[in-house]
DNA sequence: GGTAACAGAGCCAGCGTTCA
DNA sequence: TGAACGCTGGCTCTGTTACC
């Protein structure tokens, strides 16, 4: 049987709060969940629509924002990606998307509100939402909760064991009967969408990308730490490659020996990560990234 | 203070390398 | 040759920072 509104905040012992329309800002600043419905009554399980209205100018924004977009790994048109959107769509089920606010119910759905069509940030999730003819007319249901990743896990467990056969039989991904804007659950399991490439930052989505006037377009930027010293850095790793008597070294190497001098700190879980980062925005004086992805930094003649 | 953008965390898949 | 391992980029989400 489908689910409520009503009855996914009783599955984490939620009250519900209100519900605002879609870009309606969220009056409240606490932690907690949201869900996106079709409708503004939380007992309703009859405003529902029997298909997905993806809309083809939503879908042309999208594929000219992100020009490396692939559906199974082929390079998309309008038709291919909107039949392959609209196969996750649920005909019977009220409720699009279930969500976590971990620190402003307010913020964090101003930025879902706000994220263009093809970006990442601020809020990376979801984007399924934003190829529909009829956003403008969801709602955001929203309550207040200690627990937001607690009670979003509980209602998504209640939304997915709620699932009727029929639905879940005819969804592209029967596995993963997730509202049709909620790409993953628990972290880690995702649909099997096909997707790759729909969303990233301005510099990686091509001549369509957007770019706001508060970022230069000539110097597109990774930010580095402040107490990052870049020149200090790259002469460190010379002067180790020299010391050594090597001729280069990997990212994950030197990285060790900036960690163990205290010039830059090692990420535990991701090793190198920080100075791959500097790699990557090209601060690094003699480095170099193999066809193979692996980057290395060469000692340089000046040194 | 509000908005927009970026970085980091924690996971994954895919690929290359190493070694038994 | 195949398993194990290491590394990379991608994905989603949250928190932080920069700019107006």
């Amino acid at each position: 049987m489908p689910s409520s509104v009503r009855y996914l905040f009783d599955s984490a012992r939620l009250q519900r709060d209100g519900a605002v329309r879609w870009r309606e800002p969220i009056p409240s600043k606490a932690p907690g969940v949201y869900v996106v419905s079709l409708g503004s009554d939380p007992d309703s399980i009859s405003e529902t629509l029997s298909s997905a209205a993806i809309s083809p100018t939503a879908i042309t924004q999208l594929l000219g924002a992100r020009p490396k977009l692939t559906v199974d790994g082929s390079r998309s048109d309008v038709e291919l990606l909107s039949l392959r959107v609209a196969e996750f769509w649920l005909p019977d089920e009220s409720i699009l998307y279930v969500g976590l606010a971990g620190t402003s119910l307010r913020d964090r759905v101003q930025a879902y509100y706000s994220t263009k069509l093809g970006r990442r940030s601020p809020h990376a999730g979801g984007w399924f939402l934003k190829l529909l003819e009829n956003i403008e007319d969801l709602w955001v249901h929203y309550a207040v909760s200690d627990d937001p990743g607690g009670s979003e896990h509980k209602m998504l467990d209640a939304f997915v064991s709620a699932v009727s056969p029929a639905a879940k039989r005819a969804l592209r991904d029967p596995d993963h009967p997730f509202p049709f804007a909620n790409l993953e659950w628990p972290r880690g399991v995702r649909k099997q969408h096909g997707i790759r490439g729909a969303t990233g930052d301005a510099r990686s989505g091509g001549p369509g990308a957007t770019q706001t006037n508060q970022m230069k377009p000539s110097a597109p930027r990774r930010r580095i730490p402040r107490d990052v010293h870049v020149g200090q850095i790259s002469a460190y790793i010379q002067a180790e490659l020299r010391r050594r008597n090597r001729g280069e070294v990997t990212a994950v190497e030197a990285a060790r020996w900036l960690d163990e001098a205290g010039l830059l700190r090692d990420s535990q879980h991701r090793r190198g990560l920080p100075l791959r980062n500097l790699l990557r925005a090209g601060l690094i004086e003699g480095q170099r990234q193999e066809p193979n992805s692996r980057w290395f930094i060469d000692r340089v003649a000046t040194h």
